[in-house]
This record gives C-alpha cells, sequence and structure tokens, in this order.
DNA sequence: CTGTTAGCGCATTCAG
DNA sequence: CTGAATGCGCTAACAG
C-alpha cells in the first residue's frame, strides 16, 4: 500500500524497482483506480485549492467585464501552480464572525479577496485567524496583509499627460464613484497632471460619492453635465475612470451628436474586453490581467508556505494603450481662445 | 466528541441536553473551533462541492458576456442550495483519458459541462466513469445525460417572426460559426420562420463554417457582405446568432452611415450585459440566466443523489425583449417593389 | 442522553 | 527495496 502511494506520487527519494512500480501502474489502470484528493488533503493538511471570495452585491461583480479579464489572469496562474480554484460568493461580511469560519474548513488553503468593502472589518478577521490571503485591486494598510495592486495613480497621471500633450486645455474626468479605491487614485493622478500643467479641474471633474449601483446611468448623467457646459468651457477630452464609464460617454455622446474624437476625446481605464469594440475603438489604460494574476497567486502561495510571513505589496504599472478615440482637439477659435487664457 | 458532532451539525433526531449544547458552544467559540471540511467529506463521501469544467481555448470563454450572465445564475443556485463552485479550466480534453481522472479524485460531487466541444469524446467517458454530470447550454443525445439548454430553434424563429411582422421582407441572418450547437439551431428557427411567411434565407444567410476565433473581426466582414449587396436587395433587418455578433453590427452599420433601426433592424441574442449598452439599445431574445443555473444546479443535485438516475433534459425557453434596435422598415419604392415581387 | 469504538483513504514512519 | 502499522479529523453505530 505504501508502494503504490510513493508510485502514484512519485515520490522523490522514494526508490522503487522498475518492476514494481509497472506492477502498480498497470494494477491502478485496471481498477480505474484515481487516489483521493480528500484523504491526502486531510493527512497532507493542504489541499492545492485557492478560493476567490467576491461579495455578492446588487450588481454582481461577476457582470462587469472588469473582472472577466481579471477571473481569466487570476485562473491562467493558478493552473500554471497546480492550484484548483473555488469561487466564493454571497457571503454577506456584515456577519463578519459567523462568515469567517467558512474560510477556515480547510476546503481552501488561501484566499484571493476581491471586491471587498468594509476592509476594516474582513482584513484583520482574517489575518488574527491566520488565514493567508491576498487583497486584490485594493488598498488596506497593515504589514501583515498581502496586496497586489495596479498603480492608479500613475495611470491617471499618464492618460491625463497623455491629453495634456495631445494639446488638451479643459479636459474632464468622470470618476463614477469613490465607492472603491481605484477610482479615488485615479482621480489623484488626474489632478497631478492638470496641476503639474497649471490646469484646474473645476468644474471638470464629476462623479457620484456614494454608490455604484446605477454606474451606467449615473456616468450618462455625469457626462451631460460637462456637455451642457457652454461650449466655450466645454471640455475638449474626457477621462473615465474605467472603460464601463468610457462607454457610457461613447454613447451619450453619439446620442448628443459630438464626434469623437475629433470634437471630443475619450480616454478610458481597464482595457477590458470591450475597450477595442467600441466605436470608435477606446484609447484606454491597460491592466495587466495576466500580471496582476501570477503576482496575486504567488503572494498567496508565499502566504500559505509562511503562514507568518510579512506581506509583500506588488504594485502593477498600467499600459496606455491608443486607439482611435483621442486625438489633438479642434483648433478652432474659441479653443485658442481659452488656451491662451489658461495658460 | 460524538456530542460535539452533534451539536455542530444540528444532527436531526440527535437528543442533546441542553445544557450539553450550551457548553459545546461556548468551548468551540473559546477554541476558535472550525470542523474540518476535508475529515467530513472523507467519511460522508461527499464535500458539497460542484465544478464547473470549462475548455481552456485560445479565446477564453471567461472574457466572453454571455458567459459572464450564465456564471451569474449558476452562482447564485449554487449558493442557494448550500453548494460550494470550483471553477476548471486549462484541461484540454484532446487527451480525455489522461485529464478524466482529475475529475474524480472527490473534490466535486459533480460537475457542469459548459462550452465543451468533441462531446463524443468527452461525455461517455464521464458517464461510463460514472461521474455526475449536466451538460449546458449544448445537445449531446444519449439517455444517460442529463441536459438543460434554452430553445434556439424557438427563439430564432421568434426573432424572425417578430421581424416579419415588423414588415421586413428581406431579412439577413448573422450567425457567426457553427462552431456551436446554439447557432445551428438558431439558424434552424430563422429557416422555419422564413419558410413559413414564404421567404427565402438566399442570399441572406451568412457566416463561417470553421472556427470562432476571430469572430468579431469576421462578424465584421459577414455584415459587409451584406450591405455591399445592390440596394433593392440589401436586407432592411438583420437577426444576429448572439449579442456580440450584434454589437459588432451596429458598429460596422455605424461606420458605414446606415441609421439603425430607421434604414436597418437589429435583433440579437442572449441579452448579455452589453444589449442595454448599445446605440441604440438591442433588441434581443433573453437568456434566463438565473433559471439556467437553476435547473442545472437541480438536476445535478438529482444526478448525485442518484447516481444512476436517467439524465433529464430541461429544455429553457427565450423571451423576446423589444428594445430599440428594430423597427419597421422604411417604405421606400424599391422596397415596395421587392415586397411584393417575394410575396 | 452521553461517551466509546471503528474506519473513511491516504502518506508517513519504521521493520523487515 | 517492500509491506505492516499508525493516525489525519471526523461521523456512524453502538453501548452505557
Amino acid at each position: 500500500m505504501a508502494t503504490v502511494s510513493k508510485v502514484l506520487n512519485d515520490a522523490s527519494g522514494a526508490q522503487i524497482a522498475p518492476a514494481t512500480r509497472e506492477r502498480v501502474r498497470v494494477a491502478a489502470d485496471a481498477l480505474g483506480y484515481r487516489p483521493s484528493a480528500i484523504a491526502r488533503a486531510l493527512i497532507r493538511k493542504q489541499i492545492d485549492t485557492i478560493g476567490i471570495i467576491l461579495p455578492q452585491g446588487n450588481v454582481s461583480p461577476l457582470r462587469s467585464t472588469f473582472f472577466a479579464g481579471l477571473l481569466d489572469g487570476i485562473l491562467q496562474a493558478a493552473v500554471q501552480h497546480g492550484q484548483h480554484t473555488m469561487l466564493f460568493t454571497g457571503h454577506v461580511w456584515m456577519d463578519a464572525e459567523r462568515s469567517l469560519p467558512a474560510y477556515r474548513d480547510g476546503r481552501c488553503d488561501g484566499f484571493l479577496l476581491l471586491y471587498q468593502r468594509d476592509l476594516d472589518r474582513i482584513v484583520p478577521a482574517l489575518l488574527d485567524a491566520n488565514v493567508p490571503v491576498v487583497l486584490l485591486n485594493e488598498t488596506y494598510d497593515d504589514p501583515r496583509l498581502a496586496a497586489v495592486d495596479v498603480d492608479n495613480v500613475a495611470g491617471g497621471r499618464t492618460a491625463t499627460e497623455y491629453l495634456i500633450a495631445l494639446g488638451h486645455r479643459r479636459i474632464g474626468m468622470v470618476y463614477g464613484t469613490l465607492f472603491f479605491d481605484f477610482a479615488r487614485g485615479r482621480r489623484e493622478g488626474y489632478f497631478q497632471a492638470l496641476a503639474a500643467a497649471g490646469l484646474t479641474p473645476d468644474p471638470y471633474c464629476v462623479g457620484d460619492r456614494y454608490t455604484n449601483e446605477a454606474l451606467w446611468q449615473n456616468a450618462g448623467e455625469h457626462v451631460g453635465l460637462l456637455l451642457d457646459l457652454p461650449p466655450n468651457q466645454r471640455p475638449t477630452a474626457l477621462f473615465c475612470a474605467n472603460d464601463e464609464i468610457a462607454a457610457r460617454a461613447l454613447q451619450v455622446l453619439a446620442e448628443r451628436g459630438v464626434r469623437v474624437p475629433e470634437e471630443m476625446s475619450v480616454v478610458g481605464f481597464n482595457d477590458d474586453l470591450t475597450a477595442t469594440r467600441q466605436t470608435p475603438p477606446l484609447t484606454t489604460l491597460q491592466q495587466p490581467f495576466e500580471e496582476l494574476g501570477e503576482a496575486a497567486v504567488s503572494l498567496l502561495l508565499e502566504q500559505i508556505r509562511e503562514p507568518g510571513a510579512r506581506g509583500r505589496k506588488i504594485l502593477l504599472p498600467t499600459r496606455l494603450v491608443t486607439r482611435a478615440s483621442a486625438c489633438p482637439p479642434p483648433p478652432t477659435a474659441e479653443n485658442i481662445t481659452q488656451r491662451s487664457q489658461l495658460s
């Protein structure tokens, strides 16, 4: 029996006679024998499975195109590292004390935390319980916590600098909601780039402070706000906090008969699967989905191997992908006037 | 120890003194004790987990907006039934003999099969090995196999009949590819509806027989083919085999300056998350994602409970959702002429 | 009503 | 190099 175990696991350092090895193989095949992952996990105290935890909100994150890309990246990395994946959703963290134990029953060796709110409540609980965890695309300040994120501030700056370099001076931003951290970061980058160029965000920075339930509708209203400005004050470019908002902006612009990019440049963020499918194809900041997944899985495996270890933080850069939705502003008289006024 | 087990599992028929019950609860709490799902699974031979199997193609199904909806439906149902979910991808069925065992190691009680090709190879292997399985959104003829699908033929018929009822006579279909079954079904429904109205699909039914790798690009070419027809032969409506193709059609139409729906009606299929976000919002056939998930999970649990049972097949209807992308055809002279020619 | 016993299927000692 | 014994953490059957 022990011999069989060694053969089937290719146990290193185990010396088995080739003949025996063969005999085991044949027998196993004939019987259709499959080692039980469960029994093995029971004694190894490890099951090579990572859990992906999503909250279940009114708007399911599963439905977001950004999530699709991220999940794809994570799964690819997980497979490469020989890890299985479970998807957790529907657990409300409101009663963290009750939900938490569910994540300590040995089904998974560790967890990736996505789309979380109330991190103050979740993260310490997980950390105190010594559950290996990696936070993805969110920020939480605790030295014990491993995290991987994209540099949203730099991304926001890059987007804005690009528009400035194209010659835009009145640059709007539609940040959607500050519900999640990323929008705050991207907006900060936008502020930085404007400030460095001596430009002002007022009254061009619009969004909603409270919720992301009606993102699509709200984004439309926010874009509308900017379009309603008097022609000589209207922005000539729009930086949108993500590609969904950008898609909505393109829609509203089309409805209003504003040509993109001739009359209005649009830049998104994420490069999700819809970006290339817009009309015109979207200039946007690309999330490195594969690298994000790889980094997240690697960090998590580190945490699993060394449960006490200090959590590393990884910050990945985004990359500007220029497509057709942004170009220099129209050189109209007002525009020129405005430009000299501002600079 | 047995008492603890009974308390923690609320074992039915077990009579425990309230005082003892309380004592156990308190102790468990104090120790932060969590029963091991693994050990329990070892003896119960069941782990309350279902696996979702996707192939990993060159185009990851994870990136499809249709999958997002379906996954959401499945997960919702799984949670309601107290099931955990695992996501399997990256296993190539080409060597089914080697991959198959991976699905028999007890990690999951059963599987949902999505986006599969080469069903002839996979399904019998799974069935012979007595692995509980439900096929989703595909057709395979074996009485042992449980399956849930949407009635694609009826859906295709409904879409086409709707366009006919609006007054269209030259109705194109862009089916994309016959790579998957669904396109074949939807096309069949389209044929049926046309035939019933005495109309012909020639030369309006376009698509690609072989691959879905470059769906987006190919769909564009196919739409282009129809637009290149002489004006008096050009279709006045397009039925697209899914919303992605419809989105592409809208894009091409916009590029060509063809107004939707005034000059060209467009109907999609799926009602995925992008349908409402198109310009104009897409008239389409809605997949009942929640019901699909519920049916799939229910059938799978049936199979798990009764491993030998004959597999039930469930066929769910789609529902026409009328939005703004379809309307009656323009009453031009040629159109009227053409109409009388055809009917 | 509670505690004791056995064994789920494996990997890891340790003798042979 | 191979096989027998042990125990992972739990639940089911049973005896008290």
